[in-house]
This record gives structure tokens, C-alpha cells and sequence, in this order.
RNA sequence: GGCCGCGUAGCUCAGCUGGUAGAGCAGGUGACUGUUAAUCACCGGGUCACAGGUUCGAGUCCUGUCGCGGUCGCCA
């Protein structure tokens, strides 16, 4: 490595020039559109920070600078230097003058984004440069301002993030497995959920949080899936299933009032009508399973009291609503094994779903724990899990077993809805699906 | 996996009741001093996913295969 040179000073970025006008400036970038008009050329550059108009009117730059403008291609990295100015036509309020061009990168002619519609699958098989283009970048940034969002709202209430394993024995969930050899110990596979370990670490640290990615082989060819996907998943000592609601609540509101008070650019540039999102703040409305089974039915559903409710039900119960509604106390046998029996109508569980105004479907999915060893086990034995694998979490009720809650919240279905985007794979960097493993 | 749909130029698409393969954008050449996905002129660009069938003749109709998308189920 080398040691530091007096020039290794931290580059200006283009988020940068509007303090700086008035004076000479050197950017960094890729080209993202290219005009000429014979005596002024006009480059569009990029640089992650925003967008950058430069001016080269041809008797204002050496000759050699205005060849080089020639010889500009599409995404080209460059470093230009000139004077900074107000312009008022231009997004930033700032153009450059330009005096100096220098070509870092040349960019072969035929770069396949171009500054037109394509299809989505086009864009999907060009994601490493689709990255690159405005829209995907800003929502890149409103979901990162969510996940800083996260962390914040829950190291401010004390809570613990917890790091749980992603290659894990066969435990959770049952279906859709990723399953991979592990040395003597047979088939390792992928988290479907870091819950189980959670609630061992809440019995430690009282109230904590997952925040990771987790897998799904199930063969979902829909807008609302992924086979990666990462999921927050709190877990607290002590909650009951309506202060676990609360909880929820005060958080996905504290999220979206962060993104709109951060990132309304990012909004604006993604074509959000945030007129909606600003409505949400708790509480939300909450019903009761067998009242959303006679809402449905009053609406012509056919469901009947036991099943689980679809995408198509879910549309229904959210259409009236502007807020995300909780479904509470679902059937015993639509749900888990580890949610805890509902003392007052033992045929259901302490359990809800969270759903996300405008169609986006179930955002949150969460429960009340079972607390009761023998209770537990039995429903283990029923739904025909090895009790093996499931002793130590059994232990956690042998050992001081404690009343407690928690939920998941999937990540990008939370920014997919914010964002107002119609498919979830835009909202995560590479998306991993079903027919979708490169780039 | 069920149902529905799509596959034509680098990209986005048009192509009717079957009759010689099209446009816009991108690329090349040239013009133009304030453009905002600039504009204008000219040029190059095709195994119509693949295989078979019907027909004088198939991008078009039929059958099959492959690939992909949407939707449902599974869930976050």
C-alpha cells in the first residue's frame, strides 16, 4: 500500500457543488447522456450523489478537450474541472463550465441501458447497471434509510440486535428448504427464520431484535416473494400479544414518518403519492379473525370459519382502510405450532398479521409465544416435527418460561409498499427468485 | 405445481381474414452555439424461440418442446 500523498484529498461529490459555486470544482463520474450541437457540447454525468449538467462551448476548451468530448461514450468514467454556477434549468440548481476533461474508464459502444423504457426482464438480466439508473437508486436509498431506521428505533428502546446462524438443522418452518451438506452432520439448511433462537436470546437479554437475511425454497412465482429476503424479527420478554401489536404499530409508523421526512426527494423520484403514507401513524385498526370470516362472507367471499384467508380475502378486508389493519387470532391449524392458545376460544392462537394499505399484501407476520412446556410439545407431536431437534427450545420453557412475543417484518415488502413499486425484486440490490440466480 | 399470457433487429414494439420483414430508439456518417430521453438528413442491422404439420405459399393457422412473465397456493 501506498502511504498517503498531498493529493489524496476526499473527491468532491456532485451533492457537493451547490456550496461551492462561484468557484473552480472537480468531480468525478460516468456519463449518463451526451448532446452536441456542433459549437456547444453538453454532458450529462453521474456520480451516485445525483446528476450533473457540464457545459463545453468549443471556444471556451482547448482542442484537445473538445476531441476528447468525441470520443465520450455512454457510462465513460471521467474527472472534469471548471467554473460551478446557478442555473436554475438544471435539478441541482448548479451546472459546471467546463475547462477539463479527463477520461478515467472508456465504456464500449454498446452498453444495452439506454435512456428509454425497457422490460423489466431485459433490466433484471442488466441489474449490475440498472443499479446505476435514478429510480433504482433512489430506492436503494429509501431502503436504506429504513434499515438505519430500524436500528435506531430499536437501540433506542434498549433492545439487543442478535445475530442468529443462517445454516441451521432442520428447524422453524417446515417447507421450502434450502438444504446443503454439513461435514458429518448431515444436511445444513438455509434460516427460514431466525425466531427460534430469538426467543432463547430474549430469555437472556430481554428485548432483542433479528435483523438478516432468510431463505425460502418454495417454488413462489409471485410480486410479492423472493427466495432471499431479509427480515427484521423482534422478540420480547414479557409482552403479551397486544402490547407485541403496539409494538408493531409504533414501529412501522416510525418508519415511514423517518422516510418521509428523510427522503422525500427519493419519494418524489419514485413517483410516490406520499399524501398516503402520511396518514400512518398508530394505532392501527384491528380484527378479530372471526369478524374479518363474516366481513368476507357479507362481501360474497366463500371463505368459511378455519381457513386461512388469501391474497384475494386480504384485498377485501384492506380496501376499506387507509391504515395497515391487523388480523388477530387466527385458527390454531391456519398457524404455526409455537403460537400460544388463545385462553378465551382455545381454537385459536394469540397471533396476528399485519397488512399493508394499497394491496402489498402481508407485511408482518406475529404471535404470542407458547409459554407452556406441555402444551407446546403436544402441538410439536401433532404437527409431527422431531422432538429432538426442538429440545433446547423446549428447554426455554423448562427453565423459567416467561410470557413473551414477537413478529417478523419483511424488509423489502416494507420498502416495496413505501416506495409505492409494483414488484419486490426492485427493492433488494440483486433479487434472488425462482428462475433468478445471476447477475 | 394449477390457470392465463408472451417469445419478431442491440432495446421497446407493430405486423389485419395466410401473399416478398416494419417503425421508434440505440449504433455509424454529416449539419446545427443552451440542449434537458435535443433536433434534422442519410446508412448498416433479422435462423420471426425450436421442431414438426396443414397449405401453391406460414411471423400469422394446428401440434409438441423449450424459455419467460402474470396470477393462485406457500409465506415476510
Amino acid at each position: 500500500m501506498s502511504v498517503s500523498s498531498p493529493s489524496s484529498v476526499d473527491p468532491t461529490r456532485i451533492s457537493d457543488l451547490p456550496k461551492l459555486v462561484g468557484t473552480t470544482a472537480t468531480v468525478s463520474g460516468w456519463v449518463t447522456h451526451l448532446r452536441s450541437s456542433g459549437k456547444i457540447a453538453f454532458i450529462v454525468m453521474r456520480d451516485g450523489t445525483g446528476l450533473l449538467q457540464c457545459v463545453v462551448p468549443k471556444k471556451e476548451v482547448s482542442e484537445a478537450t473538445w476531441e476528447q468530448f468525441g470520443a465520450l461514450t455512454l457510462e465513460t468514467s471521467i474527472t472534469v474541472s471548471g467554473e460551478v454556477r446557478t442555473d436554475a434549468r438544471q435539478v441541482g440548481g448548479v451546472e459546471m463550465g467546463l475547462k477539463e476533461l479527463t477520461i478515467l474508464g472508456a465504456s464500449a459502444l454498446d452498453y444495452p441501458i439506454q435512456p428509454k423504457e425497457h422490460g423489466v426482464d431485459f433490466l433484471l438480466d442488466n441489474r449490475h447497471f440498472w443499479l446505476r439508473t435514478p429510480r433504482q437508486v433512489a430506492i436503494m436509498r429509501i431502503r436504506n434509510e429504513i434499515e438505519q431506521a430500524i436500528h435506531d428505533f430499536f437501540y433506542e428502546r434498549g433492545f439487543l440486535r442478535v445475530d442468529t446462524p443462517i445454516l441451521t438443522a432442520a428447524i422453524g418452518e417446515r417447507s421450502g428448504l434450502f438444504a446443503t451438506e454439513y461435514f458429518d452432520e448431515g444436511n445444513a439448511y438455509l434460516a427460514q427464520t431466525g425466531q427460534l433462537y430469538g426467543e432463547a436470546a430474549a430469555a437472556a437479554f430481554g428485548k432483542i431484535y433479528t435483523f438478516g437475511p432468510t431463505f425460502r425454497a418454495e417454488k413462489s412465482k409471485t410480486r410479492r416473494h423472493l427466495t432471499e429476503f431479509w427480515m427484521i424479527e423482534p422478540e420480547v420478554a414479557f409482552n403479551d400479544t397486544h402490547a407485541n401489536m403496539r409494538l408493531q404499530e409504533d414501529f412501522v409508523s416510525f418508519l415511514v414518518q423517518r422516510v418521509l421526512e428523510r427522503r422525500p426527494a427519493e419519494l418524489t423520484e419514485v413517483g410516490r403519492d406520499v399524501s398516503k403514507l402520511e396518514k400512518v401513524k398508530a394505532p392501527f385498526p384491528r380484527i378479530d379473525y372471526g369478524d374479518a370470516v363474516a366481513i368476507l362472507q357479507k362481501k360474497g367471499s366463500t371463505v368459511q370459519w378455519g381457513d386461512d384467508l388469501g391474497a384475494e380475502d386480504e384485498s377485501l378486508l384492506v380496501e376499506d382502510h387507509e391504515l395497515p389493519v391487523f388480523i388477530c387470532n387466527y385458527p390454531k391449524k391456519a398457524k404455526a405450532f409455537y403460537m400460544k392458545e388463545n385462553p378465551d376460544d382455545p381454537r385459536t392462537v394469540l397471533c396476528n398479521d399485519l397488512l399493508a394499505p394499497e394491496g402489498y399484501g402481508e407485511m408482518i407476520g406475529g404471535s404470542q409465544r407458547e409459554d407452556d412446556h406441555d402444551k407446546l410439545r403436544a402441538r410439536i407431536i401433532e404437527e409431527q416435527l422431531p422432538v429432538e431437534a426442538y429440545a433446547w427450545y423446549l428447554d426455554l420453557r423448562k427453565y423459567g418460561t416467561f410470557v413473551h412475543s414477537g413478529f417478523g417484518l419483511g424488509l423489502e415488502r416494507t420498502v416495496a409498499w413505501i416506495c409505492g413499486t409494483p414488484h419486490i425484486r426492485e427493492c433488494i440490490a440483486f433479487p434472488r427468485m425462482m428462475h433468478r440466480l445471476h447477475p
